[in-house]
Order: structure tokens, then C-alpha cells, then sequence
DNA sequence: TGGGTAATTTAGCCGCCACTAAATCTCCGT
DNA sequence: ACGGAGATTTAGTGGCGGCTAAATTACCCA
């Protein structure tokens, strides 16, 4: 849907889907896929058999999937115009960081690679969405972060917070009223057996600490220090 | 595919299709929104039963559409997308006016209402947009101009350029070469008999003549002075 | 190693929105 | 008043991209 050439806006919902799938764990799974995109199981195995047809991925039937560099490259351009809308809409608009997903998730397919390329100059080519997510370059360049999540932290871990999610508002609000946003540094003062919570001393002046829980330490991505 | 609730970009482009026949030569006939669409004559009559199930406007089999109170404001509210996102494309973007309308086209039907009024608040509530139009308001009032077509002007007369049409490239690159855009001063200096060309000349220092084809003539719409 | 379970695919379907070809209506001019 | 041209609608079809239900496959465990 966006500009000539393009691809359906399912189509790029599908490579985007799958390529994140594939950086997070490996194979991507009919179910997975599914189950992201709130689609029946069915309705990926039909949409999966197009995409292999068409040259975007290689299907194993009954065992998986995997993006060729075509599709790789296809999802790329889709991630690309998602962060950078995210980025311009805060940034120039005055959105929140915590809603500006849904509205950038329906203009990624919307929008030509002429506009992103001039809202990209606007901003000064940024290399980071505000949610500390890297922005694929124009050659589908994209920057191999090696992070891991706060909940592998031991106690007396220093790292920098580099990346949240975008797509739950509840849960950017909550993060950044808690004043956990990228680049902010950390220090694990404790961590409670038994997938408990983990207490992290934030550097400011005085110090402050915040008690995050399990299922929100996995989700934030850090660097060491 | 807008916003929550929304319709689809293909009653999107009907209702604005109708609406802008209307606005010209009265009723919208089959044939008309079938070549301002280029879709076939049948495919018409099936999507404008739909649309007056749908209650957005009244059809009488082989007579003509009317669009109802609430076609009409859905009309209005996909152009005031479309003249905002033009506007805010050219002001902030850098776009140049002869190519903003294919982009605008896709905009148009996946901006929320939220990124629109945001656009306007940057854009500072402008009125018109570049190429003259009125841009509606949030509820759906539009300035009901009284401009007439530069060829119906007789020799003599002076009058104020206001409002070119959009949608084709090449005729506004041309039109911008002959420093003919919105709210220049004009006068009509001669008129070739039989549908031959009209010359103007600019309000300028030195003043400048201009000679336009009828055609071209009949799509500039202006005001008198 | 044979089942049982969960994942996956197949089969058949539906809604949306186009299309062509054929039928029908309107209306104008003689 | 009527015949024909042109406009409009009906009938039947196709692609896209979903769905459910049923069949099939993979895999793990007893």
C-alpha cells in the first residue's frame, strides 16, 4: 500500500512479524506467527505458502519458516518507516511515547519511502526510535545490538537501559512514570529468588530505587556498564 | 482504515467522489463516479447500494445519488484530512505542490483524526491549502466559495487567482513556471474568440503577460476584484 | 516403540470489492 | 409516439485474505 511496487498491507505485516520472531527465537512457528498477529493458524499456513511462492521465505512444511534476503530486506523497510514515524510523531507532533504505536503501525504501510527519507533529514537521520529500538538504514542496514534483558542481571550489575517495547501504552506509561526510559543508568541493588522482583537503584541525585517485577525486567533490554 | 470505526479506503474514495460531483454539476451520475474512480460503470451500482444501506446516501435506481448528512460529513472529513496533509507536507516537509497529492491520496485514509489535528495545530489552523482549497473544519463546515472559472471572465475584468486543481503534476509545475498560484492579481487582458486562449497580466513590477489555453483556463477559478 | 497431544495443513467457506457480458431502463429526436 | 443510443443495473466471476472444522504430521513420553 504504500508506494509503487508495494506490498499488501498483510503481506508486510507478515515479514515484519516473522523477522522479529526470527531475531527473538530462531525458527519462526506457524503458531507464533498467529498468535502475534491475531490470526488463526490456518489463515498464516495459506498466507505463508503465497510469501514462499512469491520469493519472501523458505517453508519447510510442518517445520517452519525463514526470511530469504528478499523478504529480510521487505520487513527491514517496513521496521524503518514504523521507527522513524514513532520517532517524527513524538518528536514534531508532540505525541506520547506511549501511543504512538497504533498510529504509526497503520502508517508504515501508508506511507512512500520518499516521506520517510525527508522525515528522516527533518530529524537528523536519527539512529534511535524514542523507544531505544535501532533504525534500519535506507539499504536495510540495521545496527546487531547485543542486549540482554534487566532480568538476567545479578545483584550489583551496572547497565544503561537501551530499549522497551512499544506496543503496550499501559506499560510505557507505567515505565516512564517510574522515570525508566532508554539511556537512563541502572545498578541492581537486589533481585528476589524464585522469578521475584528485582530492585534497581536509578543514578540521580539523590539516588532513587524502583522495584520492578519479573515479567517487566525481561522486557527491558540493557548494556552493561 | 483510518482511525477506530473506520470505513474503508474504498467508501472513503466514493464519498469524496460524490461529494466533489455534487459540489460541481449537482447530482452524481453512475458514469461520473465511475470515471473519476476508473472503475467500471457495474462495479458502481454495486458499492453505491452499499453505500445507501449503509445510510450514507440515497439512491434512486437509474436516477442519481445524493449523499445523506452523514456521507456528507464523512466526505468532508476525508478531504479536511487530505488538504491538511497536503499542506503539512509542503510547509514542513519540503514537498513541492506539483506531486503532494498522490502521497496525500494514501495519507488521507490512515492518519488518525488525532495526527490530523495535531498537523493543523502545527500548521496553525491554516484555512486553505496550497492549491487554494478550503479546508473543512473538525465538525465538518466548509467555506462555500463563489469562484468562478478564469475563463468566464470577459477582457477587462480583474481578478484574484484562488484555487487550482490538485491532482495533476505537470499542469502545476507548469502553472508555477508561469508564477500562476494562488491569491496572484490578475487582469484579463485579451480573449481569443471560439474557445481560443485567454492572456492575463500579472501584478507586477514590471508587469508580466501570460497566455493560457482554454482549457487550462476554464480549471483556474478566481474571484473578482 | 506405540500412542497421545499439540502443531500444522487441507478443505470448504465468506466478505469485500473489483471485473465482463448481458439485460434493462431513460430519454431525446424524429 | 416510438425507436434507438446511451446510461444503468443485474448476473455471474475472480482475487485477496480472513475464518472454522477436519485431517494430517511431529514429537515426546511411557
Amino acid at each position: 500500500m504504500s508506494a509503487p511496487g508495494a506490498l499488501s498491507r498483510s503481506v508486510e505485516d507478515y515479514l515484519k512479524a516473522i523477522y522479529r520472531l526470527a531475531e527473538e527465537g530462531g525458527t519462526a512457528a506457524t503458531n507464533d506467527i498467529a498468535q502475534r498477529l491475531d490470526l488463526s493458524p490456518a489463515s498464516v499456513t495459506g498466507m505463508v505458502k503465497k510469501l514462499a511462492e512469491s520469493g519472501h521465505l523458505e517453508h519447510v512444511p510442518y517445520r517452519g519458516v525463514r526470511l530469504t534476503e528478499t523478504g529480510r530486506l521487505a520487513a527491514l523497510a517496513v521496521m524503518r518507516r514504523h521507527r522513524l514515524l514513532e520517532t517524527y510523531l513524538i518528536t514534531k507532533l508532540g505525541y506520547d511515547w506511549s501511543n504512538v504505536h497504533a498510529e504509526a503501525e497503520r502508517l508504515e504501510h501508508a506511507v512512500s519511502d520518499e516521506l520517510i527519507d525527508r522525515m528522516a533529514f527533518a530529524l537528523g537521520e536519527p539512529k534511535y526510535d524514542p523507544h531505544g529500538a535501532p533504525i534500519p538504514t535506507r539499504n536495510g542496514d540495521i545496527e546487531r545490538t547485543a542486549l540482554e534483558p534487566l532480568a538476567a542481571m545479578e545483584a550489583g550489575a551496572h547497565v544503561a537501559l537501551r530499549q522497551v517495547g512499544d506496543g503496550d501504552p499501559e506499560r510505557l506509561r507505567y515505565l516512564k512514570s517510574l522515570g525508566l526510559v532508554p539511556m537512563v543508568e541502572l545498578e541492581v541493588a537486589a533481585r528476589a529468588p524464585f522469578g521475584g522482583p528485582i530492585t534497581v537503584r536509578l543514578s540521580g541525585n539523590p539516588p532513587e530505587e524502583r522495584v520492578i517485577g519479573a515479567e517487566l525486567a525481561a522486557s527491558l533490554l540493557v548494556e552493561r556498564r
